[in-house]
RNA sequence: UCCCCUGUGGUGUAAUUGGUAACACAGCUGUUUUUGGUACAGUCAUUUCAGGUUCAAGUCCUGGCGGGGGAACCA
């Protein structure tokens, strides 16, 4: 059990949450989701699901300038592929704009809140530093006749965008920055995306958030660490505003991960300049990004569970993500046979209008019966030129000359004879088939043939293009140690391969399917009207990892 | 320099709330295998440092050191 639910368990033993947990998810609708919101949502949804409550989606609408109809509808979109209902308890910050205006009414009749007009450039030198106490405002010790006046005179439109604010009354002095006079509204006449022009004054973030977490109910205010020195002053307003509620905010750490970042202005940045296709490049952080690369949600989800949830600012390494889709599609994609850099076989024995039919299991790890198919052994057929090498070490277990190898749920292949065009590149080999090895039987007084390479039929093989993808960035943390995040990046990120020859069952494959292309990796067919497959992620390879130690 | 938070293996997370460091990922070494995949096994930490309390400290106390956040009419 991680720290907050501990917290929560507490509360509930203690009698603090009579109605239930009750939690929220609280985005602004000014850019996408991305794996960073991806924990969030976890962490959210997750905690009050796990204690029997409920999580409210609330849009944290209040400025308008930055947010859109747009983002609302793609991060709920977002929030639902991921796997979480909110039902039907969709708020918005906005929808309170009237109950928040009373309730800085209530503060300055209390004396609590004034009408500041300073201008933001005087507001921010009369705040004062960590290490200096700030000035207070000319403004402060007005009436509260005249604040009421004043205030609805900001909220009327008399006045003109940035000329005055509502300020709290709190502390020019406190060591807590936020706590010194923050400001409640400020006037800017800008078209909101749910209210229009109903409004011209707008509550800042502070002002509302608590009090929006309290009109609904909710229990745990769960957010990011950097609010940690916001929640003094989440607490003054719910002591001080009459007849709310009492929600708890508790900050945990959010997501990194290496060779990733999730700031919203650098990864627009990448938008921006065309380092990406857009926000949903299979390459981004975003959920769109990587729901097209072919990432599933449960991959995502168990992520979070594994990294944890805490308050120490980790750095989480990638692998983790990537062993967790590994380990969710090992269970459920099917395995199929694709030739991503061909080498062609002519299999001599084999007459060409000869087809051996071959069982092959579509996923050993499947749960249950595993289903399999049928595939066609033909005189022509396709294999990785990284396969074969005519000259290879001991330790290389694939095609060598005048060696053996297994064909992957077909026939042992002997290497008989190389042919190369002029300038020395193998284009083709001539190999016989051993008639006795099918089904992964080693004949008798025969070697058994350690080696197992996938293959496709020349005679069905459909083409198709396959994006291999890879890190973003090159460096494990991004645009640090003085670098720029455009100086880290990966410039192999993407790796286009055509004329990749995929087994024929491939092309009926609808958009979004999973499945394992064999020795190779994960992939995932695109929505594109021609046959292409993204690579989410490719397999543990440990020869690879040999081959790069020389 | 002021305020808040945080420090357990390479990376993260855990430890019945004082009882002798566990799990995941990564690495390395093997076993199994019709994917050099999967699975399985082994290996990898005197818990930031210095004192103190105690039969016993990762857990408690004191002090130091390191890391993160904080001065938007952003969220």
């Amino acid at each position: 059990m991680n720290f907050v639910e501990q917290e929560v368990e507490n509360d509930m033993a203690a009698g603090r949450t009579p109605e239930g947990v009750i939690t929220r998810f609280p985005p602004e609708p000014n850019g996408y989701l991305h794996i960073g919101h991806a924990k969030a949502i976890w962490v959210d949804f997750g905690i009050a699901e796990k204690f029997g409550g409920r999580c409210n989606l609330r849009f944290d609408d209040t400025n308008p300038a930055k947010e859109s109809q747009e983002f609302v509808d793609s991060i709920k979109d977002d929030i639902r592929w991921l796997g979480y209902d909110w039902q039907g308890h969709e708020y918005y910050a906005s929808d309170y704009f009237e109950a928040l205006y009373g309730f800085a009414v209530q503060l300055i009749e209390k004396g609590l809140a004034y009408v500041c007009d300073l201008s933001a450039e005087e507001t921010r030198s009369y705040r004062g530093t960590p290490h200096e106490p700030g000035k207070n405002s000319p403004n402060r010790d007005r009436s509260t006749t005249e604040n009421l006046a004043l205030f609805k005179s900001m909220r009327d439109g008399e006045f003109p965008d940035g000329a005055c604010t509502l300020r709290a009354k709190i502390d020019m002095a406190h060591a807590n920055l936020n706590m010194r006079d923050p400001v409640l509204y400020r006037i800017a006449r800008a078209h909101h995306h749910r209210t229009g022009d109903a409004w011209c004054i707008y509550p800042m973030y502070d002002f509302a958030h608590g009090q929006s977490d309290a009109i609904e109910g909710v229990t745990h205010s769960l957010c990011s660490l950097e609010f940690e020195n916001h929640r003094p002053l989440y607490e003054w307003f719910l002591e001080h505003i009459d007849g709310i509620g009492s929600p708890r905010q508790i900050e945990f750490a959010r997501l990194n991960l290496t060779y990733t970042i999730t700031s919203k202005r650098k990864l627009q940045e990448l938008v921006e300049k065309g380092y990406v296709t857009g926000w949903d490049d299979p390459r981004m952080p975003t959920i769109r990004g990587l729901r097209k690369r072919g990432y599933t949600p449960d991959a995502i989800r168990n992520m979070c569970a594994a990294a944890g949830l805490t308050k120490f600012n980790a750095l989480h390494d990638m692998h983790l993500l990537e062993n967790a889709l590994r380990e969710d599609l090992n269970k459920r994609a099917d395995r199929r046979m694709a030739v991503l850099d061909p080498l062609k076989v002519v299999i001599t024995n084999l007459a060409e209008d000869e087809a051996i039919e071959c069982e092959a299991v579509n996923n050993p790890e499947a749960e249950g019966e595993g289903t399999s198919r049928t595939l066609h052994l033909t005189r022509e057929i396709w294999i990785e030129q990284e396969d074969f090498r005519e000259d290879a070490p001991s330790k290389f277990f694939r095609l060598k000359a005048n060696g053996d190898v297994r064909l992957r749920y077909g026939y042992v292949i002997h290497c008989d004879e190389i042919i190369k065009d002029d300038a020395g590149n193998v284009v083709e080999l001539r190999c016989t088939y051993d008639p006795e090895s099918g089904g992964g039987k080693t004949p008798e007084g025969k070697k058994k043939v350690k080696g197992i390479i996938h293959w496709v039929s020349a005679r069905d093989a459909v083409d198709a293009e396959v994006r291999l993808y890879d890190h973003l960035f090159k460096e494990p943390q991004p645009g640090t140690g003085g670098r720029t995040i455009e100086e880290d990046l990966n410039p192999d990120s993407i790796q286009v391969v055509q004329g990749a020859k995929l087994e024929p069952a491939l092309s009926a494959a609808a958009a979004g399917t999973q499945v394992q292309f064999e020795r190779l990796g994960y992939f995932v067919r695109t929505d594109d009207e021609d046959i292409v497959f993204n690579r989410a992620v490719s397999l543990r390879d440990s020869w690879a990892k040999f081959e790069q130690k020389g």
